[in-house]
RNA sequence: GGUGGGGUUCCCGAGUGGUCAAAGGGAUCAGACUGUAAAUCUGACGGCUCAGCCUUCGGAGGUUCAAAUCCUCCCCCCACCA
């Protein structure tokens, strides 16, 4: 089976260029493929896993991907699917994210003796003369096709309007495409449905500059089944940095997924085989509720590695209750079976506080606003007035409680606020 | 450069001198119901030493007993004209 049926039947694919000819080029060769990756954040997040799973799948079919980091790009700004001119960054701080990007994306892709590549198209960019870049390649675009692209199209209807430098930024990236056709035999760009503009315009551009047949593949935008763009919760983007977004967060956010998302989640985010999947969509209660599980460990392993996963599968049967993992549900999953009981484990977010300073001295909802469970005081009154408060596990009674020796358990106090979030106070 | 219209609490958006911490919607949070889901219902949603007080309505001044609301200057955005 080749990587475009497996892109297509785990539901990557939205559009494809040239069908045939591509199946056929990805058939019989080993073909060099690549992905930009905007490097305005010094973390990816959920957002761009679609893209990372992509390349997952393409180096595990045996052809070589390639992660272009937008150095050069990032300078600019892509208007597509955007209704606001991006912020401009800095070099610096390119620098800085473009190191944890790779930090992250060799989670997913290994970038060893060269079976992927981690480039930055600042490489080529920042060279270009203004002149020879106009009379070489600017002479290939026409004005009238690109002010018909979708991705302008919005942008020249809206009230700021596009500028100059966010106008050129087709140019850019199907130079780039160019460039990794010319020095690494790359022909295929993939991107999101957003990128079908840019990738359709870099495919023109190599044909009529290089001679050459280059193909592009798009996503389709993933969006959870309340129809809102993945990837954002209470705490903010999910992010893939272990010190932005924990790990156990990270398994949180896919247990907490839609019920009508856990099988196409599975196939997007997970390598578990598609005929597993499928008995997933039949399940329902409490059977969804452990395929859930298991999405959100598989990821978690994918994104975090296998210890991780572990302690977030564990902090999480001791927060919520036992977590039941029966052998028959999605064997191919590496997910420990059986039935993982409560323990104490200390994966629980924790602070370290000095008994004297606390004992009989602190009111309880002081303890909820230090330990960023609430952001304000007024916030943690209200969570108390709603009842939404605990210690240990029984509710708090009222605004004016105290903290006390009894509340003391094991030298330990655990916070709750609400129904998921948790901390712990270790007393000194 | 000219003329006109705007900048309100996380977002959208009402509000033209006191009854405004500011309508309504969205997002979010809590409670109930559940399965750590969705839907639904209820409540909350600037801060604090919380039946009271303090700080917010682009910025800086001013008028007034009293301003998000009036005046002056400045900054930014938009439309049309040039």
């Amino acid at each position: 089976m080749s990587v475009l049926s497996v892109l297509k039947e785990r539901g990557f694919v939205d559009a494809v260029t040239h069908t045939a000819e591509l199946e056929d080029y990805l058939e019989n060769n080993r073909a060099t493929c690549y992905i930009g990756f905007d490097p305005t954040a010094t973390s990816l997040h959920v957002g761009s896993l679609v893209c990372i799973m992509a390349l997952a799948h393409m180096q595990r079919n045996g052809h070589r991907p390639i992660a272009l980091v937008g150095g050069g790009t990032g300078l600019i700004g892509d208007p597509s699917g955007k209704t606001e001119m991006r912020q401009i960054i800095t070099q610096e701080q390119i620098d800085e994210n473009k190191a944890g990007i790779r930090a992250q994306l060799s989670r997913f892709i290994d970038f060893s003796n060269d079976q992927a590549l981690l480039l930055d198209n600042a490489q080529w960019l920042t060279k270009l003369a203004y002149i020879p870049f106009l009379r070489d390649i600017g002479r290939h675009f026409s004005i009238n096709r690109m002010i018909k692209a979708e991705s302008y199209k919005a942008r020249m209807a809206s009230e700021e309007g596009l500028t100059f430098i966010e106008f050129n930024y087709m140019l850019l990236q199907a130079y780039d495409f160019m460039k990794l056709a010319q020095n690494y035999d790359c022909l295929l760009q993939m991107g999101g449905s957003d990128q079908w503009g840019n990738i359709v315009a870099g495919i023109d551009l190599i044909r009529r500059t290089l001679g050459k047949q280059a193909f592009g593949i798009t996503f389709p935008l993933i969006t959870t089944a309340a129809g809102i763009k993945m990837g954002k919760t209470h705490k903010g983007a999910v992010w893939l940095d272990p010190d932005r977004f924990s790990p156990y967060d990270y398994y949180q956010f896919w247990v907490n997924c839609d019920d009508a998302d856990v099988a196409r989640f599975l196939a997007l985010f997970t390598f578990l085989p598609m005929h597993e999947i499928e008995q997933v969509k039949t399940l329902q209660g409490a059977d969804l509720n452990r395929a859930k599980t298991i999405l959100a460990y598989e990821a978690t392993k994918i994104a975090h590695g296998e210890t991780e996963a572990r302690n977030a599968l564990k902090a999480a049967a001791s927060v919520f209750g036992a977590i039941e993992v029966p052998d028959s549900l999605l064997p191919g999953a590496t997910i420990p079976r059986g039935v993982h009981s409560p323990v104490t484990d200390d994966t629980v977010p924790a602070t370290q506080m000095n008994e004297k300073d606390l004992v009989d001295n602190d009111l309880v909802i002081d303890l909820f606003t230090r330990t960023g469970l609430c952001s304000s005081k007024s916030d943690a009154r209200r969570l108390v007035m709603q009842g939404g408060a605990y210690v240990n596990g029984n509710r708090v009674s009222g605004v004016d409680q105290r903290v006390e020796n009894a509340d003391l358990d094991q030298g330990e106090i655990l916070l709750r606020a609400g129904k998921k979030k948790y901390h712990k106070i270790i007393v000194k």
